[in-house]
DNA sequence: AAGTGGTCTAGACCACGTA
DNA sequence: ACGTGGTCTAGACCACTTG
């Protein structure tokens, strides 16, 4: 099963590729239930401790989570005991506040030069483009146009359907079994164009900040391209160095 | 030496409390090499193992270096094996690349209200304020300005010594004994003042992107705000989240 | 009571760097 | 050759959750 010898990958390497496949291959799902530190180790004839030390490394990176006196679990996007935000955005006390959001259209198109580019699709595969406006205390804040591969999100928004649930990352786990493990963001201050301005009653011109986001599954696959156009009038992006 | 008891912290957290007290009091100073792991364990009377386990957390948390065959050193700002950037700043091909600095001016005055709270400083306490302009293969892109508590760096920039080292942590370090450790940073998207629009060769009213730091030491004070105002017409700033 | 993760120990062996 | 960190084992005991 394990591959040993001089100069080989450590055992807990292997064994932490070994579960990042199964749960990449939906062999394990989202939410469920791993087995036992116990029984892993017996299965793969290694010790207690090593199982151990590959867990423990997927926990650190968000993939796992452990609850004492229960077991392991596959990370998840439930609300409550979410995987992580993603969502970096907090007013100006420094408060996380999470938006609601309307969604203005949701449309199939073939995907522009720059969504094929940064989802690393063919050029003009189809793809599902939303657009929606987000509000912070009844104040219209962000502009978000999303763009998602039609392969992966067919029945989405389909037959005018554009009642879509505030956090779309908790829809693609559970209506199309994909799970959003990590972003690359970059940030840019950008001029409210007069469709800008007009959604988020502002005045043309207006600097806005611009997240673009691309959402990575637990294999690095992109699997949505975000970008947000967002006044920081009362708000700012925050992150925390180390 | 080491509380034990029942309910009480695990040994390996206080631990890493004991260490990150030594190197927080100076004890151990950045760049040095701290006692080996079996030594540890001896002082301490705990295994080798337990120290471990904590050592490899301040590892994680960029506070200490091992170094295979050799041993753990404190963590500093060196350039080359260096602590951390801090520089989320990419050119449009996500590329990294330094800056070069041109210091403006380098001013003694009192705190303003704002300087003040972010710093925790009582009002009006004397500061250091550095105005620089950041290149970027020539093209000026960055406006800085540094606020430093004078009493703790107060032969900065003395007898007209505007020549500071383009690494300021670097220097922090070697020449006032202060490490920085994390950052906290806040963005927002405004617009180019008439002075940014000069010393920028940019229009009046040109989006800009501004960063607001405060620096932190290991014991989480906060002992530099920068902020910098940035043209992201050929840079963006860089982010992945977990 | 039984099973799970969480802490801690003691010791073996390996890989690397220095002298 | 020696000391360092890096991996791995086997087993003890604790804390928490569930049946």
């Amino acid at each position: 099963m394990l591959t040993i010898g001089n100069g080989a990958v450590p055992l807990y390497i292997q064994i932490k590729e070994l579960l990042t496949a199964k749960i990449s291959k939906g062999e394990w799902s989202p939410g469920s239930i791993i087995p036992s530190e116990i029984q892993l180790a017996q299965e793969l004839g290694v010790s207690q401790g090593t199982v151990r030390k590959a867990i423990t490394g997927l926990v650190e990176n968000n993939v796992l989570t452990r609850k004492q006196g229960r077991g392991t679990f596959v990370s998840n996007h439930d609300p409550d005991r979410s995987l992580f935000h993603f969502f970096n955005i907090t007013d100006n006390k420094g408060h996380k506040v999470i938006p609601d959001s309307r969604v203005l259209h949701c449309r199939r198109k073939q995907a522009s030069r720059m969504e094929a580019s940064k989802l690393q699709l063919a050029a003009k595969t189809n793809i599902i483009r939303i657009e929606r406006v987000r509000k912070f205390s009844a104040t219209p804040t962000m502009l978000e146009t999303i763009t998602l591969p039609e392969s992966l999100f067919s029945s989405l928004g389909k037959g005018g359907n554009y009642n879509l649930p505030n956090t779309l990352y908790e829809l693609y786990e559970k209506q199309y079994g994909i799970t959003i493990h990590s972003a690359d963001e970059k940030l840019r201050a950008v001029s409210a164009t007069m469709h800008d301005a007009t959604l988020l009653n502002l005045d043309v011109g207006t600097p806005l900040l611009e997240i673009e986001r691309v959402a990575l599954t637990l294999d690095k696959t992109p699997v949505e391209l975000r970008i947000s156009r967002c006044s920081t009038k009362n708000h700012y992006y925050q992150n925390t160095c180390f």
